[in-house]
This record gives structure tokens, sequence and C-alpha cells, in this order.
DNA sequence: CGGATACTTGAAAGACTTCAACGATCGTGG
DNA sequence: CCACGATCGTTGAAGTCTTTCAAGTATCCG
């Protein structure tokens, strides 16, 4: 791991086998289990800063999880205006809801350089259908999703440009600290000013000013693409940060014991 | 049917078996399907209005489909500000993030008088296990719900009061409409002032003066909870709607087969 | 060095909120 | 039946948050 102010760990946005670490939040994977993750786990995908990686209504056939690096999910309104809707760092699904349309909602964007897991679509089915735990994990993660997005949500409504970019911080700390990518309080924090405006639904000048706000009250510092987070208990008073939204726990017990007898019955 | 102008139909916001009507959106249920769907079914539930479906941050060990009536999901920030996420209608999942922590994320309410069906968390990775097509149908909802919630999140980031408006009409006359429930172009539509000011992000007072502005130029009438759209084009057009985030598709025949042999397996 | 992009600042305008007041409606109790 | 209070709906004016426009400095890269 890394220390407070110190610069890099040898993989700063990278995590071995995310697929595999983001189910083992919610239940201890079995080795049959691991062997079928590890199966799909085949084809790796990579993608240059900038690349898109799924656009707004084109067919999109492959659901991905990250491995290194982040990207945007955005929407755009017909006169240009954007919306990003959430940034995406490893472990984390891309083109998630394009399973129910096989065509894309979004536009998915690599914002920095990014190592991806590419699933096609079919294949969840399959192993939904061959793993109902893992069936249930991915529903699992689909709703931890779903709470972050009506958290975001709650930010565009009903907080203050202040508040927004605080709860952000927080919440963005948070995931990475999760992952281990959080080095102490400084952390990569690759996203431009105009990235940041059309996520918090503001202009890049507000963010601009808004960030100058923040730091010039001590909570954080910004230099290019690290944040280091001054004030941590500060930043989540001021974004009025509640976790309870954001926390992960294991899947039931009594629901894994079903599940796992379905999966028995089935060798 | 409704005829425009009409009042109301026999069973104005009802719809029998909603689960099975939602789910046969995107596969066509089999015997044994429909069996075990009505075998959960069992567990009907009434609540009247504005009575507290679920809490936030309360202990929640059940999911709930609606078979009539609207409810609301909402999130609350420390000094009272509330917003509501999402206006949920019959067939519609509640409380379907809490399967991540049996603990509720949002303050779920009954807008108006309800039916719910009721659901055990645990009963949930049951049938997934026994019926994995049910279990990727229900993650195509979670992917579905995870796509009309981005739209909410562009629309209080990018869009402006009257817009937001017009786009939550047009939204709401489709999905009531893909259910029946839209009566020509004249809906039961039960939201106050105050929970759309919620849900928008703004304030009643600012409501009045929108929506008034949206009467005025001749795209909707209000009468009491009584929503008629008179020119759906031009709202559309007024809202920026693109219909591609919410329709609906089927399972791509591929994964249904492997769904398929998967089920007979187990028998 | 030139030119692009990132970042900053100021002033005016716009969208929306706040505060305050008022009439209309509606259910309720006397 | 009428009076009453409560909520709903409306309007006006001032204030706040954020945007827009416009200009300017700093930094980086070729």
């Amino acid at each position: 791991m890394d220390t407070v102010g110190g610069h890099a760990t040898s993989s700063p946005m990278g995590v071995d086998r995310p697929l595999e670490r983001k189910l083992a939040q919610y239940l201890d994977l079995d080795t049959s289990e691991r062997a079928l993750l590890d199966g799909m786990s085949g084809s790796e995908l990579r993608f240059a800063r900038a690349a898109a990686i799924a656009s707004d209504g084109a067919e999109q056939n492959h659901v991905y999880v990250i491995k290194s690096g982040w990207c945007s999910c955005a929407r755009h309104l017909s006169d240009g205006r954007r919306q990003i809707t959430r940034f995406a760092i490893p472990g984390d699904f891309l083109c998630f809801d394009s399973i129910v349309t096989s065509v894309s909602t979004q536009d998915v964007v690599a914002i920095t350089d990014v190592t991806l897991l590419q699933l096609r679509i079919e294949k969840l089915g399959e192993v939904a259908a061959k793993q109902p735990r893992l069936a249930v994990a991915m529903l699992w993660m689909a709703a931890q999703d779903d709470s972050a997005l009506a958290e975001r949500v709650t930010s565009l409504g009903r907080r203050f440009a202040l508040e927004r970019l605080a709860h952000l911080f927080v919440e963005t700390y948070v995931r990475l600290d999760a992952l281990g990518l959080a080095g102490g309080r400084r952390m990569h924090f690759p996203i431009t000013k105009e990235q940041l405006a059309d996520a918090m639904g503001l202009t890049t000048i507000h963010i601009y000013r808004t960030l100058r706000r923040l730091t010039e009250s001590g909570l954080i510092r910004l230099d290019g693409p690290w944040l280091e987070i001054l004030d941590l208990d500060g930043l989540k008073e001021q974004g009025k940060f509640d976790p309870l939204y954001i926390e992960a726990s294991e899947i039931p017990a009594a629901t894994n014991r079903a599940l796992r007898g379905a999966s028995l019955a089935m060798e």
C-alpha cells in the first residue's frame, strides 16, 4: 500500500481478477465458480484514453468489467448538453443496462487508458443458469449500482454545488479505498474539470470556483490528476455524506444455502 | 380501454399478476415458471395512502411488486431536504436495492392506497436458483430501472424546469400506456405539487409556475389528479424525450436457449 | 517563440428560491 | 347550514445560486 503523500503504488489503478474480487464482497466463491469466472476472463480488451467503448443507440452485445483505469457513462441531449451519469472504476460493470435491449443507452468512454474484461451478453445468461449464486451476486451488484445512482439523483436534485463536489470526493475515496487504490488519502483522480461539470450538472467555470472554495477551506488539495483529502470528516459533513447507501454486505445466509443447494443439484 | 376525456376504467390503477406481466415483457413464461410465480404471489399486502412501506436505514427483508397504486422512493438529507428518486407504478419493484444489505436505503411511501405483492428476499434467491430464467429476467428489470434512473440524473443535471416536467409527463404516459393504464391520453396522476417538486429538484412554487406555462402553451391539461396530454409530440419535443432508454425488448434468443437448457437439466 | 489548453477573475444576466401575501377550495364541526 | 381552519393554488418582489460572456494569466508542447 501507499503512504499518505506518496505518489504511486506499483499498479495505481489496476486490480487483479476484478470480477472475482467484486463478487467476493458478497459471497465466498467455491472452486467451480472461480473456474467459471476464469473461463470468462479469457477476452481482455484495451482502450486508449478518450476512446469510445460503447455509443448511445448502437448495438451492444458485450458487458465489461474494468480491470484497470477509469471510464465514464453519459447521456446527451439533442442540443449537445451532456450529463455524465457515473464514473466507473476497477471492478465496476460497464454497459450493464444494455443487457435489456442489446442496445447501449449511454455513451461509455475511457477516461484513462483502460483494461477491460469482455463478456458476451448471452454468456452472462449461461453463467447465471449454471451458477445461480453468481446470477444472484450480479443482481446484488446491480442493486448497488442502483443505490449509487439514487444518491447521484439526490445530489443533483437537492445538494448545492459545494456539497455535490464534497460528496463526490468522499464517495470516490470510499470506493477506491475499498479496492486498496486510495493510497492513504492521496489518490489518483483523473477527471478533468469539464467532466466534473458534466457529472455534477454545473459549468466548468463554476467547478473552478467551487473547487477553489473547497481547497481554501482546507478540505482537499488538488494537483493535476492527484486528489488529496486533508479533512475527511469535514468533507463528509460538507457533503452531507451518509455511508449507508454504499456499504456492501454479504448475501444472507439463508439465501446462500438455497443457492448452494441448487448448484449442487445440477452436478 | 378508455376514451379520451373519459373518466375512469373499472380498475384505473390496478393490474393483475403484475410480476408475470412484467416478466412476460422479456420472455414467454412456461407453466412451471408461472406456477412458481403464483406460489410466491401468496402474500398480498395493502397500505393506505401516505403509509410508510420501508424506511431509510431500517431493516428490510422483503421486496415488493406493486399490484395497484403508486408509490414513491426518496432519500433525505440531514437538514430535511428531500429528493424523490422515482415514482413507482403497478408492475414495478420496490426495495429492490435492499437485497444488497437487508437494509433499506430509501424511504418508500404509498402515494395512493396500494396493493403489493410481498416477497421475502431469501425467497428471491431460491427462485433464482430454481429458475435461472427468472433470475435473468430480474437482472433485466434491474437494468431497466437503472436506465430510467440514469435518465432522471440527466433531467436533474441538464434539463430546465420546463423540460424536466415535460419529460416526466411523457415518460409517465409511456409507462402507464404500456400497462394499459393510460386511457387515451387522459390518465390518473395522483402526484401532489410538493411531491413533484421533490422529484424534480425544484420548489413547489416553481412547479406551479412551470406547470402553468405548460398548460398555457396547450401541451397538457391538469385537473386534480387527472393529467391529460393534449399535444404528445409537442411535449416530447419540449422535454427532449428520446424513448430509447425506456424501450423493453426480449431476451436474446441465444441466452434464452441457454437458460432453458439449464432449467431442464434440473428436473 | 507561437499556439493550444488549463486555469482564473469580473460583471451582468438568468433560473430558481425565498418570503410574504392573498383568494379559492374543501372538509369539518358547531 | 354556515363558519372556520387547513390546504391548495396564485402572484409579486427581492435575493441567491449558477450561468454566460468576456477578458486575461499561466502552463505546456512542438
